[in-house]
RNA sequence: GGAGGCGUGGCAGAGUGGUUGAAUGCACCGGUCUUGAAAACCGGAAUGUCGGAAACGGCAUCGGGGGUUCAAAUCCCUCCGCCUCCGCCA
């Protein structure tokens, strides 16, 4: 969320933020429930005051003098009481209104309505060349034996899937390959460098996290998706639609030295999304599934490097996927595509000749502080403490990038290479083929 | 799943209903002493929020939430976490 006092001194940069990004804000009703949540609070302590200083008095005093002191006493509490009735309502009203309100936005930011608008910034590689017609990643798994949707519908329903054989062994590599590469301080600081900018070579911390997520922490860094998101209404728990979303939370309710950071983490989990809405988009293969593994980026630092911090990210991501030598463009994704706590964010969208277009495998949001003011978490440098800010980006989401290895890959005879970087974590395997 | 114990400031650790926002020690910051450092001694220092130009003041905070009471770190309920034992289990 945004703090109340920026909200008031820039209130035109705030709506106008929230406008591009297609959100319409009643920033008369905040300001006025602030207003009264303001003077209800200040009522409310100042009765207080009294009854702590009548009760210390209390505590001397005997007899019937006592007793009516605490009579006395009683109707202030009595008081405190009603005014604080009425400010309960106000605040959560205060608190919810708050919260819809998106981030502000980097003047860089295309404005635009939706993806369509989105900006291609940078391409690299080249469209591979076939002598054949390409396979889209269905037809060339269902050839290999290396997806089974139909077994996965009849067990789980749609948009599962069984990943076998190969396509595994082929998830495994890429694990190997970016968590050996984001360990590595020596890759890290190649990036850095290739980006032009000046921040620490910190490598990332691998990290499991887990995949449930409290109601409170997830509304607290805007992470609730409404019907989007797997829930255990009974026990207040929510399937994560990403490794971000326990991720970003990691330092709740803590301050750290200023000197500990960059904090990178580098997570993998699995990650459930409803789809809801996306009836019949999408729908062959393992591209938009209920269940997916990823790779995820966290980075939390100072308010000074963020936004160097998300070239880092977005330079991390380049370095990746050319490793794997497939053909991307990156994008800066404009305001009406943007999500709401974002400050800026890129896409990077792979090659997929099987459905001859480019498409989305990869995003980086620079967050600002705005998800650590909702979960207290600081930094304390010698110009006091502030709310830390936060990156986060897709370092691989699994199923999408085996589907453009799939198809950027395939060979005339239905066979698939792997990748060259990929090959020592696959036992120097460098074909897949038919068995 | 059953039984019991515990959760206090950066750390350790007092405190079981009334000047306790919290003793004491360590660590930390400033000063005295010293050629310098150490030691010793003196002093300072929690966080959030509201008001205030500031000085300063109010309120809240002893794992979280709720309750009892004029008054709660202290009593009660509940949730979370940690520890010990039993059971079950990858």
């Amino acid at each position: 969320m945004l703090d109340i006092k920026f909200i008031r001194e820039n209130t035109e940069l705030v709506q106008d933020s929230a406008q591009k990004k297609n959100k319409t804000i009643d920033f008369d009703r905040l300001f006025d429930l602030d207003d009264t949540r303001k003077k209800l609070q200040q009522e409310i302590d100042a009765l207080r005051s009294q009854q702590n200083t009548a009760s210390g008095a209390i505590a001397q005093a005997s007899g019937t003098e006592r007793q009516s002191m605490i009579d006395e006493v009683s109707k202030i509490k009595k008081e405190i009481q009603d005014l604080e009735e009425q400010h309960k309502p106000v605040k959560e009203e205060f608190e919810a209104l708050i919260y819809t309100i998106p981030n502000v936005i980097d003047q860089t930011v295309p404005v635009g309505a939706d993806e369509d608008e989105n900006k291609v910034i940078k391409t690299w590689g080249n469209k591979p060349e076939f002598d054949f017609t390409p396979q889209d990643h269905m037809s060339i798994a269902n050839n290999l034996d290396l997806v089974d949707i139909e077994k996965a519908a009849e067990v789980s329903g749609s948009r599962f899937a069984y990943l076998k054989g190969d396509l595994v062994m082929m998830q495994m590599a890429l694990m190997q390959m970016t968590f050996n590469a984001l360990t590595n301080r020596d890759v890290i600081a190649s990036i850095i460098k290739e980006q032009g900018i000046d921040i620490p070579d910190t490598p990332f911390v691998p990290i499991i996290p887990p995949v449930m997520i409290r109601d409170e922490v997830q509304t607290a860094i805007h992470r609730v998706f409404g019907d989007q998101t797997y829930q255990f209404k009974e026990d207040g728990l929510n399937m994560v639609a990403s490794a971000e979303h326990t991720l970003a939370p990691y330092h709740m309710n803590e301050t750290i030295d200023a000197d500990r950071l960059p904090l990178r983490y580098v997570g993998y989990s699995t990650a459930f999304r409803k789809e809801a809405g996306t009836y019949g988009k999408d729908m062959g293969g393992i591209f938009r599934t209920h269940q997916f593994d990823k790779i995820e980026l966290e980075i939390f630092s100072n308010k000074e490097t963020g936004a160097d911090e998300q070239k880092l990210m977005v330079g991390i991501q380049e370095y990746l996927t050319q490793q794997l030598g497939i053909h991307y463009q990156l994008v800066h994704v404009c305001t009406g595509d943007m999500g709401g706590p974002d400050y800026n964010q890129f896409d990077i969208e792979c090659w997929l000749p099987g459905q001859d277009k480019f498409r989305e495998t990869h995003t980086s949001d620079y967050m600002t502080d705005f998800q650590t003011r909702g979960i207290n978490s600081r930094y304390k440098d010698e110009n006091g403490t502030h709310y830390l800010h936060t990156n986060d980006a897709t370092a691989f989401a699994i199923g999408r990038i085996l589907i453009a290895i799939l198809e950027n890959y395939q060979n005339a005879d239905g066979s698939v290479t792997v990748p060259d970087v990929l090959q020592p974590y696959m036992g120097g395997r460098q074909v897949i083929e038919k068995v």
